[in-house]
DNA sequence: ATCGATACTGATGGAAGAATCACTATTGAC
DNA sequence: GTCAATAGTGATTCTTCCATCAGTATCGAT
């Protein structure tokens, strides 16, 4: 969000200093990004994340001026993130639908490869769906190309990527508060019922959604 | 919820006083639900509910123990009222698909018809899909009956209606951020992708998503 | 008409936590 | 080696709001 420009420009040093700073200002969006995911959404203190990420509770006003703007930079963080692992893991296939099938299971499967960021998701990604940087416009992106290549039929990327978003979010809290079902068997449901959805027949969002899956690669 | 039992059993009363308790109820609990839509869900001062509902802040301790006891009251009273809205406006209906997409036409519809509604049902509505009571046992049951009659080819209720009320509050977010979108389109939209997820071909999907819809009587 | 019961009231206490600011420690420049 | 600048610190202040409770108004019963 405000990416806080430490602009190049006038300062003709980027060194030790800055780096400094950097990190501190890192460590923080970090601890948020944490206690966010453990605890619940908001009576989040700003002592408690200070002491997390082990730095003086005045240091915080030095980078945020508010919780909120800690916040919202630790959740745009966190769907940048998981935004660039779904792109280097799925670039390679070549299908536009798979491309669509993996993004949604994989992400599905967050439940159990992260549950943190799963639960972060959850409780505020309804908000950054129709947002205009982080996950939403890749989605949309990914939606768009399935549709030009005549893969998916699709009426309007915004109404289609607020379906898929928002049935996605509702699983992954299906998922969350009902430990009993199969995150796989389910996840997979989802993106074979979301092939479906735009025009694909049963038979063949069945096989697409049950190819095998790339990995992602190990997070921070 | 906690339907504070005024039980008849003791009390042959049922007269006055107890009916000036139950209107102050209600006008906490009504003015809880409209304050909840039109300011964001937390951060709605116990005081300012009281003044809104133009009762002694105090009063409010002699029905509820807390905030949230009182947010959970309106919350299941605006998915209750909702929910009877909406079997009675659908329950003539013979074709079980079509219960389902006028259900999910009208939902989406309340973002013109009821805007706060629609808003306290995109703020909070993901945490009571997996509910026990209100509206998503009575969304199951319309599934599984239309998957039970042959009309809807659904393979597990729960995941099912995870995925269906996600992506109506993922299109009633979308609705409520883009004011330039047709809500009407979007939602018969919403509905008829739907169907197809559930096994419908398209063109069918597209003539019942477009049939003549009932309209909800006026409520509260 | 009087009395007891109870719904209601709002001033007061008190906890939690956000924001401030005067101070120290560290860094880079000369 | 000294100095200026800036990152970092945490005790303190300020704000917000939940919870309490002693008191008042209203009601039904006798």
């Amino acid at each position: 969000m405000t990416t806080d420009g430490q602009d190049r420009g006038g300062n003709r040093a980027p060194n030790r200093m800055d780096r400094r700073k950097a990190r501190t200002r890192a460590a923080l969006v970090t601890a948020a990004q944490r206690l966010l995911a453990e605890q619940g959404g908001v009576d989040v203190s700003i002592h408690e994340i200070t002491e997390a990420a082990d730095v003086g509770f005045g240091t915080f006003y030095s980078h945020f001026t508010s919780k909120d703007e800690l916040f919202d930079a630790a959740l745009s963080l966190t769907l940048e993130e998981h935004g660039a692992l779904l792109d280097s893991a799925v670039g390679d296939l070549k299908d536009p639908a798979e491309v669509f099938s993996a993004s949604v299971r994989l992400t599905g499967r967050l439940r159990h490869t992260h549950p943190q960021m799963a639960r972060i998701f959850v409780r505020t990604g309804m908000s950054y769906l129709t947002s205009q940087s982080g996950l939403a416009p890749q989605a949309m992106r990914d939606l768009q190309a399935a549709a030009d290549s005549g893969r998916l039929d699709i009426d309007d990327p915004r109404t289609a990527v607020a379906m898929v978003g928002g049935a996605l979010l509702g699983v992954l809290h299906l998922l969350e508060t009902s430990p009993d079902l199969d995150v796989q068997r389910v996840t997979d449901q989802l993106a074979c019922r979301l092939l479906c959805m735009f025009g694909m027949t049963r038979a063949e969002a069945q096989e697409i959604a049950t190819r095998p899956l790339p990995s992602l690669s190990t997070p921070t």
